[in-house]
RNA sequence: GCGCGGUUAGCUCAGUUGGUAGAGCGGUUCGUUUACACCGAAAAGGUCGGGGGUUCAAGUCCCUCACCGCGCACCA
């Protein structure tokens, strides 16, 4: 930097403000200044005198981001949001605490360390074996995690790091644990084999929530079977098929009867085929019959299940044909459609084809494959199932009461306890929850909580005994569960796990529950419905008192951003070029409450530009208030009374938004204050005042001039805490009534 | 199929209980280098998706249609 030149009548002010605003030469230092101040931590504030051990708390968990993640515009969104929620309560006179963790994310850190193994060594974890593979991941994990911890950091987040959590450590573990067996024992958690969605290429189960389904067009086939004709995209699944049903109202096969046998010739040979009446059969459908293959559909189930059929495994966990598919045994299904259709139409069995038929596959959105429907042996939470809660502190129900999950779920937010907003999501969370089934929540991969329940078994492997604890038997003939469990049921516990629970800590007993929980919309299912249904069961608390859902960062088309359309935004980018407290700001005005949002680099140079603004009005009051004298006598005109009221007004219309989380109208009406108002109105008409002769008006206007800034920099900090600080660290003592900008309380409160 | 959003200035969006439309960015003209060219001033730009209704009064409430987007379910 060359050194600057002096200039011709420049008063004596800081240096720093002769030139533009350049965040990037303050940033790192501001939050090390915050950091080390001690004061994210709402117990060194109590320490300190800044808020009293009796002030109200205001307490928020930090949707854990991914450790493996790096930062994406989403959590810049999200860490802009609620830092500023934190920073104005903390502004407030509030004890308040916003804790900060990371997700072990198992199936994505799993399936990404397998990767990098087997480009490294072209071994599986198999090869490796389970402790092998599990130190991987662990170190992989470790050492990815500062990576997403500095960049959270960098947005300017004032998260307490000393109580710092990742999911899968120690304490959280331990809390897991406790979660599982006490749910187990009160029956919340069972044993059965049902039919779940089973990822053949990640080799593991995945939960209703996280199917997505994409759509494909395949050709659409006709079969006769029999004197009848069946439709299918799925041929290759036909092999065991023997049910033939059709709605019992349905006149074109009056003449069957339920339960009629009838011999069919079919792929490999002549069967003898079963008539079955039922309701899901739909008539408009088609010729309105279907064959069914219960164990890789669950519609197909359920009717196996009324009439109390026999179903086999057509197709084994890795997608591969069984002996049932006679010759095409072992091929894998993918190969197995068009012979299955070859030998049919040599059969004369074809009827037609539609080669285009758009239908919907299920994937496993976790980057898995496409997903098959499988029968197998797994743990749930019975969502349905009457137990009787141990301890509330609920409004709907008391202690004792005999309750399901689901009227759990509902009543807290029913009855007003649990407040979600926007108020649209209400319904949204209803209408899932009535459609909620059993939560599937054992998973086979290695990376993750470890399911706490052993297994005794007899000689020919079937199990003797099962016991259920934190920790193991005693007794060395125990054999653990081999699965994990999913990774939004230890998410669930996020409000309370990380504050002591179980334990009846002071942290526990102070911050729980917490007020707000923050977050997008997109999991109000995974995970804010999880939260709700394991803090309810497990503490008799709800979570949180008050939901606040924000939209998805779309790009300045309104389209999401991938790398596929190159319109990805990288916050650290926007943040080295713009600074953070416009990467903030760009991302919180404009952003209506669960509507997404659209950001360009345009906006955010925008907001980079407000910064300067206010580093100039700076420059501006101290270069003409140098010589005030604060003993001087002073009288505030009638009009300079007008211009404190009126900021004080903005202020109560800043906080009012703030309150009702529309930061958006918060920041915007702060904006345009400041620089429509402020700047070019008042200062502006300022000039004459102090630049003329009259001592006493010009007093009075330098006087008026220092304590609205003062006033300003403290509504502004919660949106641009960078530059207010740094402004704040430079001004002169008299102006500031606080070290530092971040714990400055705001008066009249 | 069920449900939910959205449609307001060239672009992105606000508009809280109904009272004659607002911001940012962009564009136009002019000015300013003594806080800030990361500046200021001025003006331009909208029959608030179409139609109907309630009302003294509708962007706002009701009905209806169209288009865009999303969620859930179904998918033989």
């Amino acid at each position: 930097m060359s050194e600057s030149k002096p200039v011709a009548n420049e008063p004596n002010i800081p240096e720093l403000f002769l030139r533009p605003y350049a965040p990037a030469e303050y940033e790192d230092s501001i939050y090390k200044l915050w950091e080390d101040s001690g004061y994210f931590n709402p117990d060194a504030c109590v320490a300190d005198g800044i808020v009293t051990p009796e002030a109200k708390t205001f307490s928020m968990v930090l949707p854990p981001p991914n450790v493996t993640g790096t930062l994406h515009m989403g959590h810049a969104a999200m860490l802009a949001i609620e830092d500023t929620l934190v920073r104005f309560h903390r502004m407030h006179g509030k004890r308040t605490l916003w804790i900060p963790g990371t997700d072990s994310a198992a199936i994505a850190t799993q399936s990404r360390v397998e990767k990098d193994l087997y480009k490294a060594t072209k071994q599986s974890r198999h090869d490796l074996g389970r402790e092998a593979f599990l130190e991987r991941v662990q170190a992989f994990a470790e050492e990815s995690k500062n990576t997403i911890i500095n960049q959270t950091k960098k947005m300017g987040s004032s998260l307490d790091w000393s109580r710092y959590a990742y999911t899968l450590d120690e304490q959280r573990q331990f809390a897991v644990s406790t979660a599982f067996q006490r749910l187990y024992e009160l029956g919340l958690i069972v044993r059965g084999n049902r039919i779940v969605n089973w990822d053949p290429k990640m080799q593991t189960t995945v939960s209703d929530d996280e199917i997505e389904y994409v759509e494909q067009t395949d050709p659409f086939y006709y079969f006769k079977y029999g004197p009848f004709t069946i439709g299918t995209v799925r041929p290759e699944t036909k092999f065991g098929d023997k049910y033939v049903v059709m709605h019992p109202d349905d006149e074109r096969y009056k003449e069957y009867a339920h339960g009629q046998q009838i011999e069919v010739e079919w792929i490999n040979g002549p069967i003898t085929a079963i008539i079955i009446k039922d309701e899901a059969a739909d008539p408009e459908l088609g010729s309105g019959v279907m064959t069914i293959t219960p164990w890789h559909s669950a519609v197909d189930f359920e009717i196996a299940k009324r009439h109390n059929l026999e179903y086999e495994q057509i197709i084994d966990e890795r997608g591969i044909l069984l002996d049932i598919a006679g010759p095409l045994a072992g091929e894998h299904i993918k190969k197995a459609r068009s012979k299955v259709v070859e030998i049919l139409e040599q059969k004369g069995l074809l009827e037609k084809v539609d080669e285009k038929y758009v239908h919907n596959v299920a994937t496993n959105s976790r980057g898995g494959g496409i997903v098959e429907p499988q029968i197998k042996e797994q743990w749930f939470v019975a969502v349905d199932t009457p137990f009787t809660l141990p301890h509330s502190e609920l409004q709907s129900y008391k202690s004792g009461d005999v309750v399901t999950l689901k009227q759990l779920m509902r009543s807290v937010v029913e009855d007003g306890s649990i407040e979600i907003g926007p108020e649209r999501f209400k319904r949204i969370y209803y209408n899932w929850i009535d459609k909620l089934e059993d939560w599937c929540i054992s998973r086979q991969i290695w990376y993750g909580h470890r399911i706490p329940v052993w297994y005794r078994r007899d000689d020919d492997g079937s199990i003797l005994e099962t016991y259920c604890a934190v920790d193991a038997p005693k007794s060395d003939d125990w054999e653990q569960d081999p699965d994990t469990l999913d990774t939004w049921f230890s998410s669930g516990l996020w409000t309370f796990s990380t504050l002591g629970w179980p334990e009846t800590s002071d942290d526990y007993t102070t911050y729980h529950p917490t007020n707000v929980l923050e977050t997008g919309y997109d999991i109000l299912f995974f995970w804010v419905a999880r939260m709700i249904l394991m803090s309810t069961a497990l503490t008799g608390q709800v979570p949180f008192r008050h939901v606040y859902l924000h939209g998805m960062v779309r790009d300045e088309q309104g389209r999401k951003m991938s790398k596929s359309l190159g319109n990805i935004l990288d916050p650290l980018d926007m943040i080295e070029k713009y600074g953070a407290d416009a990467t903030r700001l760009s991302v919180i005005v404009g952003a209506a409450p669960g509507n997404d949002i659209s950001l360009s680099k345009d906006k955010t140079r925008g907001y980079k530009h407000f910064a300067n603004k206010l580093w100039n009005i700076t420059r501006f009051i101290l270069t003409y208030t140098e010589d005030y004298d604060a003993t001087a006598p002073v009288t505030l005109s009638a009009e300079e009374m007008q211009i404190k009221a009126d900021l004080a007004k903005v202020q109560s219309e800043v906080d009012a938004h703030v309150l009702a989380f529309r930061l958006d109208l918060a920041a915007d009406a702060v904006y345009q204050y400041v620089w429509k108002e402020f700047a070019d109105k008042i200062l502006e008409e300022s000039k004459p005042i102090l630049q003329g002769d009259e001592v006493a008006l010009r007093l009075a206007r330098q006087q008026l001039l220092r304590e609205c800034w003062h006033d300003i920099l403290i509504i502004s900090h919660p949106f641009m805490p960078y530059v207010t600080e740094t402004i704040w660290q430079h001004l002169p003592e008299a102006m500031r009534s606080s070290k530092l900008l971040m714990v400055a309380q705001v008066e009249g409160q």
